[in-house]
RNA sequence: GGGCGCUUAGCUCAGUUGGUAGAGCGUCUCCUUUACACGGAGAGGGUCGGCGGUUCGAGUCCGUCAGCGCCCACCA
């Protein structure tokens, strides 16, 4: 079947071929005896894009108790490829979005991808030096339009991977964090925040990847313990013996202080020592020379290596030598100490990580790399008798999360947010219930980052990005006084308000991605443009689902921006899910070659296999997952079951032009029906009220697993059996028709329950018995006023509480039959009776609701079992002998098999049964006896054990019986 | 140094207001019955990591110990 876009229904073709089709014959038979996901998945995903279905109408409806259902997409990467987690993340929002249109709430679902600075950048900067350039050989605009037209290439790839997951976003407002509309939201963002002095630039310690010659945020660096060495060098007393002079340890007095980094002692500007440290307190005040600060360097001032011992409490007591270096340009801590003492901050490595040109760095070592440069210092220092010792050090080291290199903390001048005041509205929204965690013991980590929140460094020394909105006169070469239009922020500003000058540059920094990621709940909704309807309409969203090793990255980024700049949470609930691992429970990475390509792995299984199957690892408390392909491949079965069932109740419904009613069954008299009728139908009513509330309460794994079992325990393995039966046999036609009415209207539910989980499928499924016999269904999901014919538009299945209350009773004792059933099966397996052997049957049912049940469940008997004679009575004079036996509530069961069992083993066989029970009536007697139980305990708690303790005693009786009849 | 998570059947894991345990896979037995062998029927298998406490009652709450994993933190 070929679909095309501008043919409103699809369905018309396939209701035209139906209508050619003789009335005896019905085109589900073309439906293939196994599920190829394969035939079905393109087509329906492009008839779904081509109607526009996963867009809201086109205004909020009128009609305010309809629901609103909102949720941003985390972003991937633009050049990034789909992983597991995407498959995740976005199969877990695809079901709440396909759930809450089926309801009828007004629900949108914004795409979009992220530009990823640093990491896009790298890429084409890579590309760049394989044809032997650089980016300055192509010049900024040239670079950049090259960026550009690189991630709009990739930008296909990775949506088109996402669409393979049959995800329903509007594609109509698919956003990008570098487009138009989303840097009006940047530039008015920076504004707003630097108006309210929440922005500002200084010159701080920052973490400096020398790599990508730019700065990054603390929480992009990530600290490795590593083995490294803690040098002891020695600072001699100033007005000592001429250093160099003499190099020899008996050379004194000096100053023994302890590094890791002995490659930056030409920074140093003081050594500290505890105030309070009594061995080392009398050096305080003294000055010393800095060692190696004599080697031959033309340019040094004698001055130079000349520096104070000075106190600071920052110093560990008892740590190292107790004396600690400082160095304000190159180490955070040092930076703060040398801030307190008001010390000079020189920097001697350049932006390459390389010591630098400065007059205190000897020349051999100018312009040599930090690693190489320690080497050659520590073979300078003992060269000179300097270093007193090296011992192996075990610390940690910052590395560059994105590029693997070494971090170097420097003093630079740089854009930064000011977080206190925006950690703080953070911290009351959530206080005030504005924002909550699934699970909620996220909300600790949150807390606690955001009350130890440092400020954000937000400049990049990149080009790819959101220029900064800031302007400097031409003459100030410096950049010291940044000018930004914090009135009209889109706009560049007219003159420098200092000289009036309107020579003005641009602000050559960009900011970090994660600035314009931070705004993408309010940027994609529009803000802040005039008259956003989707701001005003859809703001704030209702939920936000993503992984936790992005909460301090983007989700508190966001709550910050948005509470700062909207005063409201940018959403209400924010679901997190585990991480997927391998199947030994190893992070998927790249370099350990064990990741599993999402987009190959729906090729294997099948999206909604491969959905299904993903779904039902979710747990509630958000484990990581171990990604089994057994579990992909349950899923895979699961659908084929599925297709299967669906198959099946297809050739048994006649082609109906007159649509059924979705209550019509509901509506059926009890005598209409029979008891495995009302027991499905029970059971079907269940699976709604559980499956609904596991939906709304983000318990995904819940939902598709019980989803899965009523559709291949009850509806299967029972009921579709049991219509065979129904359906077939002459003595009562009218049950055919019945039977029909039952497999269509539950067959049509379960559908309906599967779609978020299974769209594909499930549409496919629904369409063509639509096609066959069409269901008319009291409400219709109110969210587009299209005649557009598909599952994703009819109402999700609610619940008649009133039918299941009529009926659960009837349903429950029906469930008796089952296990009497069960029971009888299990007596010819244990006797190795032949399965073409007809059984004779003895049930022997005192309790009047029991037998009523058994004797209305007489023809599921006879259809699940081969039967020879079934007798059900109240009573028996006589116990049958040479029977196997089994007890199924308070009724017994006897296979008579004169000749046939084994005594001893069916002895055997039965006290071991009697045994159990006779040990859980103990239990349960002793239980009811204990005065605090029954003191304490709930009464219906009380009732149902009592109810537990007479069925018990019946049991063990009726078993005592049977065991004695065989000795 | 703080904080968090996990430890339940051979394997992978569920188990949300405490009422003596479940699923899938695997194992064993049987069945090609006209939706599906990508199927059906049945069986076996657990002192819920150790110890202690609260309670009439604990896999479930508290304490403690052990193992595994993760996050955060300026000991040079």
């Amino acid at each position: 079947m070929t679909l095309h876009t501008s043919d409103p229904s699809h369905l018309a073709a396939l209701n035209s071929d139906a209508s050619r089709t003789d009335a005896a014959q019905v085109p589900t038979t073309q439906l293939l005896a196994s599920f190829e996901p394969k035939t079905i998945e393109a087509e329906l995903y492009a008839y779904w894009e081509s109607q526009n279905l996963f867009s809201p109408a086109p205004a909020a409806p009128a009609d305010k108790s309809t629901g609103r259902f909102s949720l941003v997409i985390p972003p991937p990467n633009v050049t990034g490829v789909l992983h597991m987690g995407h498959a995740l993340d976005n199969t877990l929002q695809d079901i709440l979005v396909r759930w809450h249109r089926m309801r009828g709430d007004d629900t949108v679902w914004i795409p979009g991808t992220d530009h990823a600075g640093i990491a896009t950048q790298t890429v084409v900067e890579r590309q760049l030096q394989a044809e032997g350039k650089t980016r300055d050989d192509l010049g900024r605009e040239a670079f950049l339009a090259r960026v550009y037209d690189w991630s709009m290439q990739c930008k296909g790839s990775i949506l088109g991977q996402l669409k393979r997951l049959g995800v329903s976003p509007d594609w109509q407002r698919e956003a990008f964090t570098l487009d138009e509309a989303r840097m009006l939201a940047v530039r008015q963002a920076f504004a707003e925040l630097y108006k309210r002095g929440l922005i500002y630039r200084g010159e701080y310690i920052v973490n400096w990847c020398p790599q990508s010659v730019s700065a990054i945020s603390d929480i992009e660096v990530e600290y490795r313990e590593e083995q490294g060495m803690l040098y002891h060098l020695k600072y001699r007393l100033a007005d000592g013996p001429a250093p160099e002079a003499a190099a020899s340890d008996s050379v004194g007095p000096y100053l023994l202080v302890a590094t890791t980094r002995p490659e930056t002692i030409f920074g140093d500007v003081a050594v500290a020592v505890h105030p309070d440290d009594a061995t080392l307190k009398h050096w305080i005040g003294k000055t010393v020379r800095v060692p190696l600060s004599h080697a031959p360097n033309a340019s040094a001032d004698e001055s130079v290596g000349l520096i104070k011992v000075i106190a600071d409490d920052a110093v560990e007591l008892g740590f190292g030598t107790g004396a600690l270096k400082i160095t304000p340009a190159h180490d955070k801590n040092d930076f703060e100490i040398g801030q307190r003492h008001n010390l000079p901050r020189p920097v001697i490595l350049d932006l390459y990580g390389r010591l630098a040109n400065h007059p205190r760095v000897p020349q051999a070592l100018q312009g040599v790399d930090r690693f190489e440069a320690r080497k050659q210092v520590v073979a300078m220092l003992d060269d000179a008798g300097l270093l007193a010792e090296q011992t192996p050090h075990k610390h940690r080291v910052g590395y560059s999360q994105r590029h693997g290199s070494v971090i170097e903390p420097l003093l630079s001048k740089q854009w930064f947010v000011k977080t206190t005041p925006l950690a703080q509205a953070a911290l009351e929204s959530l206080k005030k219930g504005e924002l909550r965690f699934i699970p909620e013991r996220w909300t600790n980590d949150y807390t606690r980052w955001l009350e130890n929140i440092q400020d954000w460094c937000i400049s990049r020394q990149l080009w790819w990005g959101h220029q900064i909105p800031a302007w400097y006169a031409a003459d100030d070469i410096y950049r010291e006084f940044p000018i930004v239009n914090v009135d009209n922020p889109q706009e560049k500003p007219a003159c420098c308000p200092r000289t009036g000058s309107t020579d003005l540059v641009p602000d050559p920094d960009v900011l970090d991605t994660w600035f314009s990621s931070g705004l993408w709940p309010m940027s994609t909704l529009n803000w802040p443009q005039k008259d956003a309807p989707d701001f005003h309409r859809f703001y704030p969203t209702s939920v936000l689902v993503t992984g936790f090793d992005i909460i301090f990255f983007w989700v508190a980024r966001m709550t910050m921006m948005g509470l700062a700049l909207t005063g409201q949470s940018p959403f209400e609930t924010v679901y997190i899910h585990g991480l997927i691992r391998d199947e030994k429970g190893q992070k998927m990475s790249k370099s350990k070659g064990n990741t599993v390509d999402p987009v190959l792995a729906i090729d294997q299984y099948g999206c909604d296999g491969f959905r299904f199957g993903l779904t039902s690892l979710v747990t509630y408390g958000g484990q990581d997952i171990k990604l089994s392909p057994a579990k992909l491949e349950e899923g895979k079965l699961f659908a084929n079951k599925l297709w299967n069932a669906a198959r099946f109740v297809m050739m048994n419904l006649p082609q109906q032009a007159e649509p059924l009613n979705d209550t019509t069954l509901w509506a059926l008299p009890a005598e209409a029906l029979t008891p495995l009728d009302r027991w499905i139908m029970a059971r079907y009513q269940e699976t709604v009220v559980q499956a609904t509330q596991d939906l709304a309460a983000y318990r995904f794994g819940e939902y598709a697993v019980g989803v899965q079992r009523f559709a291949w325990d009850a509806f299967c393995d029972w009921y579709v059996e049991m219509a065979k039966g129904q359906m077939r046999d002459p003595d009562t036609p009218e049950r055919g028709a019945t039977t029909q009415l039952v497999l269509r209207t539950v067959l049509d539910g379960l559908l309906r329950l599967l779609h978020p989980v299974m769209p594909f499928i499930t549409e496919k499924l629904w369409q063509t018995l639509q096609a066959q016999w069409p269901v008319a269904y009291a409400e219709r999901a109110t969210h587009t006023a299209s005649s557009i014919e598909s599952i994703s538009l009819v109402p999700f299945p609610g619940a008649t509480t009133e039918w299941l209350a009529q009926h659960q009773a009837v349903a429950h004792q029906t469930q008796i039959v089952l296990e009497a059933v069960r029971e009888i099966r299990h007596l010819r397996q244990n006797y190795k009776i032949p399965h073409a052997t007809a059984l004779e049957v003895i049930i022997v049912a005192p309790e009047a609701e029991t037998l009523a049940a058994l004797r209305d469940g007489e023809r599921i008997l006879r259809h699940f079992i081969r039967l020879e004679r079934l007798m059900v009575t109240p009573a028996l004079n006589e116990k049958p002998a040479q029977s196997a036996a089994g007890v199924v509530g308070s009724a017994q069961i006897f296979v008579p098999l004169a000749g046939l069992i084994d005594v001893a083993l069916e002895r055997a066989r039965l006290e071991k049964v009697l045994t159990k029970a006779q040990a859980e009536h103990a239990q349960l007697e002793k239980l009811l006896g204990n005065a605090g139980f029954t003191q304490k305990a709930t009464d219906a708690v009380i009732a149902e054990k009592q109810s537990q303790l007479s069925e018990l005693a019946t049991q063990v009786s009726n078993l005592q019986t049977q065991v004695q009849a065989l000795a």
